[in-house]
Parts: structure tokens; C-alpha cells; sequence
DNA sequence: CGCCTAAATTCAAGATGTGAACGAAAGGGC
DNA sequence: GCCCTTTCGTTCACATCTTGAATTTAGGCG
């Protein structure tokens, strides 16, 4: 309803959760500075604090002389107060990793998905609950289960909110309650669902590339391609949680046909996998016979230092990606754009110079002047460590709600 | 820095400012029903609207009776407690209207612009603020200023805030302080300006075919091609105000060329000047002589009855527009898409079952079933309306915070 | 005229942030 | 060693706010 607040107790807990959020955040922070930073008066800050330290969810954390007056005394969020974890659902694996408050990794397993090429259908879900229920249990063995403050996870496909129904239309889900499977499947702390462009995203604006800007596009492109939009501060979801998929965006009206069914998708001409397909195309299978894509990206980028052929066609994909980037400086008018994504990631580290000026070339002037490009921080982990993000989210702004 | 709520002063304003919006959008309501809608106590609504009638503000407005009991007394935003202008600058002319606060048209007035055709630059900034102002003085004429909340003014470019500065990168405008040239060209009400494609969608939202989304795009297609994209309830803006150029998205790699420079825009193969130019080029030059491109849409709507050569470049530009929509719905997520602007509205009323279709092949099916395609309602004094409600929208979340 | 119902207002209570006063913890000068 | 200064942190009286309950108001109905 009117979310915003009306009574006087709300006030508490929007207050508290600013503080709480600005010490995760910016670190060891003293009241002083948190008064200042918050703009709640001094006395409040006290309030508070004095609170989550009650709680234990912050504590002391050394001090910091003041030129000749009472010594600060540093605050922060206690690492140790919880566990949080996180699984990246990819499309031929899945990754499960444990973290403490701070996102610190405390234990990481990686489980492959059974291949089934033949049949059309990649993975069935109940394959990858199993797999991703295994990985769980395997990361939280001898875990306190009351210490774990929730598991999140990133899926290839977009996530409706509740229920929680992951929709991935490029590999066959539809309607799927990802959350009460897990649930089934024994998992039994609070389940999180997320699409994993938008977990990636929110992992790189935490701890990454895109630390300090309030608006941002992260980009992923992987096998296919998707984005997270980072709007004020916060991602961008739309009217059922499906905004953001850049990688079916028309960039050549009646080009390529995208395995989502359409004819100039983005994905068709930039996704690691349309590359690589590309290459095979142009060179007449003369080569890259690999299944792993990543190696044959690889390979197509060592290739391209002495072979013509594979320079055009890693030319190609950086200049429609520019075109692609450039749509979205357009539409959103970002201060940053973050290229990550294992094929994002091996591209961006040769090509980001001609990606950008592609970019630069296609945009307008003015919000292109105002924009910076960079390349992800985080690696390809970041998806399961934003995935991990989710349940910390939910603490720093729930906290006083429960 | 953290604007939301610190104070429970604040709370006070913000009650305030939701019970006089919900009072200016839904119309005339009891303080019960406000009761209800706000999720305030009785009490509090009492408290608030008591206010808000001591300061003329808000006025009764007849009663209801309730079965058996006390009747209920409406309230409602008095019309007369103010007023407020608009001006809808275009490429060729400027439209100054007066409204009170209910957007009851009490003026308006229409004044050429001086066209330069043969100077590559259509409008001098200078030639534009001296009718801008003229038009004003024309609707306030024998109007009491204090009456006059402010005048909102809509610009076929980007607008930056704090300070006001306008880029146009189509009719040559840089660094422009308009709200500054009008004040020294004599206007002495409160100035707010903003792109003309998101002060007509702010119109829709409040007025026309918007109600009620919370997630929406609004359209403008005319000569150019704009779009404003309300993001959860309001104006998505980025990070410079820039956000929304949907018309120099590119949809055709390396197509044609675009009056921005880059190839390939989407305005390039559906703005309303492209489309009559198109139709020039397929007939070589045997059709459409006149200036007036708003004349010459219609003539070609007229020959598609006829000429398949004119239906085909209506198609066409049908299915372009299609492609640039079905970007939007993948990438926003919104539930309602509004065309506007005279093109679109001239377009859509033929060929908007052939659009709709279009997007439907185009973007992903989920996305595409949330959402409905409508056209606008409001016709093309939308964006003089919307620049009338910038003042509005200031004094409703405003009042409080003054 | 009195009774009934429902809306609106009043009132006391509970919760919160704030500024000013107060207390605490150092360093520096003598 | 003592006192002063500086700066950070806490306490407390106060003003403001929302709220639920009690009370008042305004009509309909018998």
C-alpha cells in the first residue's frame, strides 16, 4: 500500500537500517562519523547503535586517535554474526558457496550438470535441484543452521517474485517454484531467487566495478547474454521482475535468427557461444571442434593475433556489442557500464578499447561524455556472490521490521 | 545526501504530501476513505485535512450519505487555489496554455517560430525564449501572478537540473539556460523545465492512458522520436537526466543514417518526418511536395487505401516500430506501452493492430503478455498539459517542505 | 422526540528525534 | 603530577508525531 512510512516506530526502522546499511557499507565507522554521514544527530546515532550492539549484530572494532580529544571508537557489522550462501545455477553446472557476513568464502563446491545433449531439453529441473540440494548440503556440513541467515540463487532465466517462478524460455523452464523445490529437497533455511544477471550486478555494485555510482548497467554475457540496471541505487525489476533482458534486444532488424525465437537479438551476435559458433561458420569448420566454449573463446582470441579471419570476427562482435552498450547508454543514461560474464570478461580484456569507441561512435554525445566503461572485478564468481547478497540485503533493510 | 525521513517532522510532510495527492488523483474522497486509502488512522487524516482546509488548500465538495448513519463529507483539491501554465516548445512552433489546478483549460495560445530553413540551425534560442515569453505574457494577461503556482515548459531535448541547462543535439542546442533566458525575458512566476517526451508521458500518466501503471513507457513520436519510461510510479531520469533517448537507439546495425550521426536509429525508420521522406524516395520525388509534414502523413495514410507502394512504407515502418517496442518490453518490463505523439497517433489509429503484432513476435512472450499497447489519449496537447503539471507535482510534494 | 448508525473530532498515551547539558577519554603544557 | 583543552559519546527534558479509545456530531427512522 503506501509503503512509505506513517507511523512514528517506522521511523526507527528506516533509521536503523540507514546506520546498519552505512556500516556494512563504508566500513569501520565511528558515531561521530555516522552522524554525519546519516545526518541523524548525534544522540540518535547513540540510540541506535547502542542497540545493534545489544544485539550483537555490530560490534567494536578498535579505535582511531583525534587530534588531542576522546579517541573515536570504530564500529562495524560483525562478520561472524551470520553465514549466508550462495548457488549460481549455470547452464552446465552448478556452484555453491559459503560466506560470512563480510563475504568472506568459507567453503566453495562446484557440481556439473548431466549433460543430456541429446535430448533437446538441457536441464531439467529436478536434475538441478538435486544438484544445487547437494552442493548446499555439502558447503554447510558441521554448519550451525541458526547461524545461516538464508541461501540465495542465481538462475539463468528471469524470476518472478512471490511465488517465486523462474521463467528461462532459452533452455526450457517455464512456471518453475524453484524455491519450494529446494525446500522439498531439504533445504531448510530461507531460500532466495534471483536471475543471475541480477545477482552478478548487485555483486559487482557491492564489493566491484560499480561501488559509489547510483546508476549502472552490469552487463553479463556468458553463453547467452543478460543485464542487471542499476537505477538510483537499486536494480531495476519492472512491473514482474523481468526488466533487463538486453540480450534479446533487436540491434538487426530481420538479422540472425536467437534461439529465443526472434530474427537481430544482441545474443546472436555477441553471446560467447554466438562467437564461437561465428568463427566455426566463417572458417567452414576448419576448426574449433571443443565443446567447452570457454577454451574455444579462448582459442578464437589467440587466434586472432595472427589470423585475419578471427580478428574480423571478434571485430564484428565488439562492434555490435558497442551498438548494443550504446542503446543502453541511450535508454538509461548510466554513469558506469560494467562488461562481466566469462566471455564478457575474455573480449572486454583485449577489445574494451574498440568496444568503447564503437560505443562512442553510437551513442549521443552528451551521455556518453558522461560515462565510464570497465571491466568486472569480481570474476566469474560474482553471479554466486551476489546470489549470497540476497539474504544480507534482506537483513540490512528488514532489520527492526521482522 | 540521506533524504528520506530522519525527523518525525518529516513524517508529518510526508503524511501530508500522500493525503493531498491521493486528494488530487482520486478525486473528491471522505476523510474515511482517505482513511483507508493512506493506511492513516481517522485521526490523523483529520489532523492533516484540517490543515489543508485552514490553508484553502483543499475545500468540501458536497456530501454522501451512508447508509443510516453520518454522512460522509468529500473533499477535494480546490481548482481554484491556483494556477499554472504550460509551454510545449516544438521544432516549428511554440504553445503556451493556462490551466487552474484541476487542468481546466483557461487559455492558450499558439505562436510560430521563425523558420530558418535555409540556416542549417531551425531555432535561435533566443528567437525561441522571445515567443515563449510572448505566448506567456498573452495567457497571463489581467492574471494576479501570485495566483500563478509556476510555468512548466517542455523542450525537444535533454534537459539537465541544477542548474537548468538544455541539449539538443538535433536543432543545435548546447548548454542552454532556458529557465534563466525566460526569467530575463520578463517571466516572473517559478520556472521548471523538461524534455517534451516525458512532460506529455507525465500528462498521460496523470490524465490519459497512463492512470493507473506503475510501470509504463509513453511514446512520443513526431518528427523526432522520444519516449518517457516511468519506472514504479515515477520519471525514469539516470544519472543526468538524459535517459530515455529511445529514438537513437539503434534497431538496424549499420542502416541508415540518423540526423544524430549514428546509423541505423530507430527515429531513422519511424519518426514522422523519415516515414514522409521514405515515401518520397520509393516514389522518386512524384508525391508529398509540401512543407507541412503533418499534412503529408495524412495524405500517405490516405494513399495506403490505394497505393501498395504507400502501404508498404506504412508496413514497414509498422514493423520497425514494432521491433524498437519490443526492446522496450524486454529491456523495462512495463505493463502498458502508450503511443503518442501526431505521427504515433496518426500511425497507431490505422496500424496499431499490425504494431502489436509485430512486438508480439519480436519481444519474449512472457514480458509481451503482461503487457497491454494503447494509444494516447490526451492527443497532441499532451506535452503542454505535462509542463503544466511540473509546477503540480512540485507544490504536491512539496507542501510541507517549504 | 428519542434511538440508532456511522463519520469526524478530541484526548491521553506511547514512541521518537533533537539540542543542550553533562560525562568521558585522551594529549599537552607547566 | 595536575590542570586545561579538545573531541567524542551519553543523558535528559522537551517538542512533535501517530494512534486507539472515548466522545461528539449529523443525519435517518420509528
Amino acid at each position: 500500500m503506501t509503503s512509505k512510512h506513517a507511523t512514528v516506530r517506522d521511523l526507527r526502522r528506516t533509521n536503523r537500517a540507514t546506520v546498519l546499511s552505512r556500516l556494512y557499507f563504508d566500513g569501520p565507522l565511528s558515531r561521530f562519523e555516522l552522524s554525519g554521514i546519516t545526518g541523524l544527530s548525534a544522540a540518535t546515532v547513540s540510540n541506535v547503535t547502542a542497540e545493534l550492539v545489544r544485539e550483537r549484530l555490530v560490534v567494536e572494532a578498535g579505535q582511531v586517535e583525534s587530534d588531542g580529544g576522546r579517541p573515536r571508537v570504530l564500529l562495524r557489522v560483525d562478520p561472524g554474526y551470520a553465514m549466508v550462501a550462495g548457488v549460481d545455477i549455470g547452464e552446465t553446472g552448478v556452484k555453491a558457496e559459503l560466506f560470512d557476513l563480510a563475504m568472506n568464502r568459507l567453503a566453495a563446491v562446484d557440481l556439473p550438470l548431466p549433460s543430456k545433449r541429446g535430448n533437446s531439453k538441457q536441464a531439467e529441473p529436478a536434475a538441478v535441484v538435486a544438484q544445487a540440494a547437494a552442493g548446499l548440503r555439502e558447503v554447510l556440513a558441521g554448519v550451525d543452521e541458526d547461524k545461516v541467515l538464508g541461501v540465495g540463487v542465481g538462475v539463468p532465466g528471469t524470476v518472478e517474485q512471490e511465488p517465486v517462478r523462474v521463467h528461462a524460455q532459452t533452455i526450457g523452464w517455464h512456471d518453475v517454484p524453484l524455491a519450494d523445490l529446494l525446500c522439498e529437497a531439504g533445504v531448510s533455511v530461507p531460500v532466495f531467487v534471483e536471475n543471475g544477471a541480477k545477482t552478478q550486478g548487485q555483486a559487482e555494485m557491492w564489493f566491484g566495478a560499480g561501488r559509489g555510482a547510483r546508476h549502472a548497467v552490469i552487463l553479463l554475457i556468458g553463453s547467452g547474454v543478460g543485464a542487471s540496471v542499476i537505477t538510483d541505487g537499486t536494480i531495476y525489476r519492472g512491473s514482474a521482475s523481468s526488466a533487463g533482458e538486453w540480450g534479446h534486444t533487436i540491434i538487426q532488424y530481420g538479422g540472425r535468427r536467437c534461439r529465443c525465437g526472434a530474427s537481430g537479438c544482441l545474443e546472436a551476435y555477441v553471446g560467447g557461444e554466438a562467437i564461437v559458433e561465428r568463427y566455426r561458420a566463417v572458417r567452414r569448420g576448419k576448426a574449433v571442434a571443443g565443446a567447452d566454449e570457454q577454451a574455444n573463446l579462448a582459442t578464437l582470441l589467440v587466434a586472432a593475433e595472427k589470423s585475419k579471419t578471427a580478428a574480423r570476427v571478434l571485430d564484428e562482435a565488439a562492434d555490435h556489442l558497442g551498438a548494443g552498450i550504446a542503446n543502453l547508454v541511450n535508454l538509461f543514461n548510466p554513469e558506469r557500464i560494467v562488461l562481466g560474464g566469462w566471455a564478457g570478461l575474455a573480449i572486454g580484456a583485449r577489445l574494451l578499447p574498440r568496444i568503447t569507441e564503437a560505443v562512442r561512435t553510437q551513442a549521443l554525445r552528451r551521455p556518453f561524455e558522461q560515462l565510464t566503461i570497465e571491466l568486472g572485478k569480481l570474476g566469474p564468481d560474482a553471479v554466486a556472490v551476489g546470489a549470497a547478497t540476497l539474504p544480507v540485503a534482506a537483513l540490512l533493510d528488514q532489520r527492526g521490521t521482522r
